[in-house]
DNA sequence: TTTAATTTGTTCAAAAATAATCAAATTCAA
DNA sequence: TTGAATTTGATTATTTTTGAACAAATTAAA
């Protein structure tokens, strides 16, 4: 065996086990021990792995934050029927806003291969997207890490520098009195990105329609389209109010 | 048997086991080893193959690493002292810079217990410290994913909103002659930094010191300090510049 | 803290693979 | 067929890889 395939093997090992030894490794594929760590050393230096005493670790890469992961894991099968039809209104081309909130961040996985901007305040979608065709554009300011994004006078200052075809968008509720979120921040940033997009598509599972809490913001003028898989009465008014109700 | 057959049967081979061996392509096809050894080379000229001691291996079986992993990982115990002396100069209340230099990186697991400001537009950084008594503040602007940072005209122009106490900062080269760095990107958000800190911080290991790559972007006026490893001789002329020098 | 065990780096030698050189075999065109 | 060009193989010197031995450094234990 020579270097390259037992490199392989290493990294293929360290992946699965997180750390290895060099005693074992060397028993396992049948090579010295000074030769292990010789291939140990190389593969540090390549920036492949840590070298411990003893063995070796893996290098963790960026981390995904469970809480965002548990969050989105709610309600899939509805989020993603509406994420496809969100998508299907993407272009290539297209300069698009994405915010923070978890259905909006289910939309990553269905626009990877467009050639588009997206200009966001969410790690999540960044982290999602930063492989992919999209290029990105991340909005500055202070961080929270409970939300996993960007908020702040500053942010809203960014996002005003930028002119978007369209902006995707979560709310905490929506019913025929207007918009609602559950914090002033989130409720600045939603206006920010609506006041700068040319179409703005709000992305609520059923439990937002009708649903008003703490802060009323906007009013549906705001906004161009619902993309929903509610079937509520309330969508009538929403129709009324010239907005465009997409139901999945 | 020509060396058309033989490349087509090597490729075939290569394709179904992933990796060859001299010795044996030679017995299969019975040709001696030399030749075989010139088909590979030849191949691998070409690109079909990557050449191995002994063999040759599938392109797509080769690893690559991750550029910021890979330099991250390079050099760690001078890197470490050198954090441990920069860490040692932030104070409860500082409000910070940091880049996106891996050195730079490694500062974050010295500060976790500060209470201070830090503003980076390196998101390895943001992973790092999300969890912590840090308070966050993003660069916005356009990301770059192999450098897994955010640069260009928004990024500077975020810069100049803020003032801060220390800027702890990476370049490529620092030589009698000033500051270097591998692009223009990288040499503006420097200099954005450094204009904005009261005072700034460069932290390079031994192999900085007197080099001197592709863009010259500053003079030593523009720090306050270098933190080194290195024993180089050209730190004498920093010292005559004004700038303090921290032999770790 | 001191001591023992483990791990590591260094040096050296053996083994394997390679490059370089040249001669023999093969191919191809005239 | 001849002869030039190319390919192939053999030989030898060089390079690379590997492993062993031992001193230095690090970690764990007493």
């Amino acid at each position: 065996m020579n270097f390259q395939k037992r490199k392989q093997q290493i990294l293929e090992k360290l992946n699965t086990d997180g750390d290895i030894d060099v005693k074992q490794v060397a028993l396992e594929l049948s090579a010295s021990e000074i030769t292990i760590r010789r291939d140990l050393n190389q593969l540090a230096d390549d920036g492949l792995l840590y070298r411990t005493h003893g063995g070796a670790m893996r290098i963790d890469q960026v981390v995904i934050p469970h809480q965002f992961v548990n969050k989105a894991a709610q309600n899939v099968e509805a989020k993603d029927k509406i994420c496809r039809a969100a998508a299907n209104e993407i272009h290539d081309g297209d300069i698009v806003f994405m915010d923070c909130g978890s259905t909006v961040h289910r939309l990553c996985q269905f626009i990877k291969n467009k050639k588009i901007k997206v200009i966001t305040n969410s790690l999540p979608v960044v982290y999602e997207l930063q492989n992919s065709l999209v290029s990105l554009n991340i909005i500055g300011g202070e961080f929270n890490a409970e939300r996993q994004a960007v908020h702040g006078s500053m942010a809203n200052e960014h996002i005003s520098h930028y002119k978007a075809t369209r902006a995707f968008l979560g709310v905490d509720g929506i019913s025929r009195n207007g918009l609602f979120a559950n914090s002033e921040l989130e409720a600045d940033i939603t206006r920010a990105f609506a006041a700068q997009s040319k179409k703005t598509y709000l992305l609520c599972d059923e439990s937002k329609i009708g649903r008003e809490t703490y802060l009323r913001f906007g009013t549906l003028e705001m906004i161009g389209a619902v993309i929903t898989n509610s079937r509520s009465n309330e969508l009538e008014y929403f129709r009324k109010e010239g907005v465009k109700v997409v139901e999945v």
